[in-house]
DNA sequence: AACATAGTCAACCGCTGCTCA
DNA sequence: GTGAGCAGCGGTTGACTATGT
């Protein structure tokens, strides 16, 4: 397409692919697993290169693609994510089940930005359909402007932006505790941006973190991974919520979540620990950025985040003084999720 | 019907960062 | 410490399609 091609070698397909090369590149991930794409093309008989076999399978050919418009949902969450994160088109995508990076950066290049633009132009233009140019096509009306109030939201959400810069994780599986119980208020703290190298370190840090591990009102580990269920099948592990089923009724409980008060979101026995699968002790981690979040064992327990008490221990304090960091980011950014 | 224009989206490119020897 | 190999990411392109004139 107009460039020198990324595998130069003679003899490769190039553009669309066809329905066998689609085939042929299924079967072979579904016998030999997804990875080593370099040597793909050549073991799976393909005359492409590594990186459009990737590319197609993950962009088009894996089972889990969710075909179909995106929803309001879907559009609210990816204003929200792309608010927080920029371009970051994987990040959002790995918060988006089923949608891939090049969907949604798609999505966002003629739909929310190009409103975003249009937005922009209309404060100092008249209708843009007086201008002579062409109006909005059917189509476009039908698919991609499902929300007439989409330029307010995207300025509303995007008022205050504050970008996290981060690596691309999933996070589809969270496991929430059957007793949801009041945890003291956090004291908020902002994060200033005087300096963005320290900021992104932060933000990194963050995102990086694991997701946070919750107990039940046993003190038993309710995360649902694997060790866990390996570990702990005596653990009766709860399914609610085990794996998020991102549809779109999940959306519209999360975003119509109240979450003015983001310290509640964790509220009660959230305790974000490594466990040590070999013997079931839990350990701390060390490193700032799971520190940041995951240190504190916020539960009833008096001894946590309760400034005053004046008995609190060093550790204690240290422990949430790393989660007012994290109820700080949730402050500035939990209305994404 | 034919042409022009604009929108969509799959695919490509080049860069970055990670891993490992 | 460093360089090669590789995977993944974000930006960009262009073929295709829908719509307007």
């Amino acid at each position: 397409m107009g460039r020198s091609p990324c595998c130069a070698k003679e003899g490769m397909n190039r553009g669309a692919w066809t329905a066998i090369e689609d085939k042929i590149l299924t079967d072979y991930i579904k016998i030999h697993g997804e990875g080593k794409w370099r040597h793909l093309p050549k073991r799976a008989g393909l005359k492409r290169c590594g990186k459009s076999c990737r590319l197609r399978w993950l962009n088009y050919l894996r089972p889990d693609i969710k075909r179909g418009n995106i929803t309001h949902d879907e559009e609210d969450l990816i204003i929200r994510l792309h608010n927080l994160l920029g371009n970051r088109w994987s990040l959002i995508a790995g918060r988006l089940p089923g949608r891939t990076d090049n969907e949604i950066k798609n999505y966002w290049n003629t739909n929310i930005g190009k409103k975003l633009q249009n937005n922009g132009n209309s404060k100092t233009k008249s209708s843009p359909t007086s201008s002579g140019s062409p109006p909005s096509r059917a189509r476009q009306d039908k698919d991609m402007d499902p929300d007439p109030d989409l330029e307010q939201k995207v300025l509303q959400k995007t008022a205050g932006s504050c970008l996290v810069r981060t690596k691309a994780t999933r996070c589809t599986k969270v496991i929430v505790s059957r007793e949801i119980q009041p945890l003291k208020a956090v004291p908020s703290v902002t994060i200033h941006d005087e300096d963005e190298k320290v900021r992104r370190d932060h933000d990194e840090k963050i995102m990086e973190a694991p997701l946070p591990r919750f107990m039940d009102s046993e003190g038993n580990n309710l995360n649902n991974n694997d060790d866990d269920e390996e570990n702990n099948n005596t653990n009766n592990e709860l399914d609610f919520m085990a794996d998020f089923e991102m549809d779109e009724g999940f959306f519209s409980d999360l975003l119509n979540m109240d979450i003015s008060e983001p310290a509640s979101c964790f509220e009660n026995k959230v305790v974000v620990e490594e466990e040590d699968n070999t013997n079931g002790n839990v350990t701390t981690s060390e490193g700032g950025v799971r520190q940041q979040l995951a240190s504190p064992v916020v539960s009833n327990d008096d001894t946590h985040l309760n400034n005053n008490n004046t008995n609190v221990s060093e550790d204690s304090l240290h422990e949430a003084e790393d989660f007012k960091s994290m109820s700080a980011l949730m402050e500035n950014e939990f209305d994404w999720l």
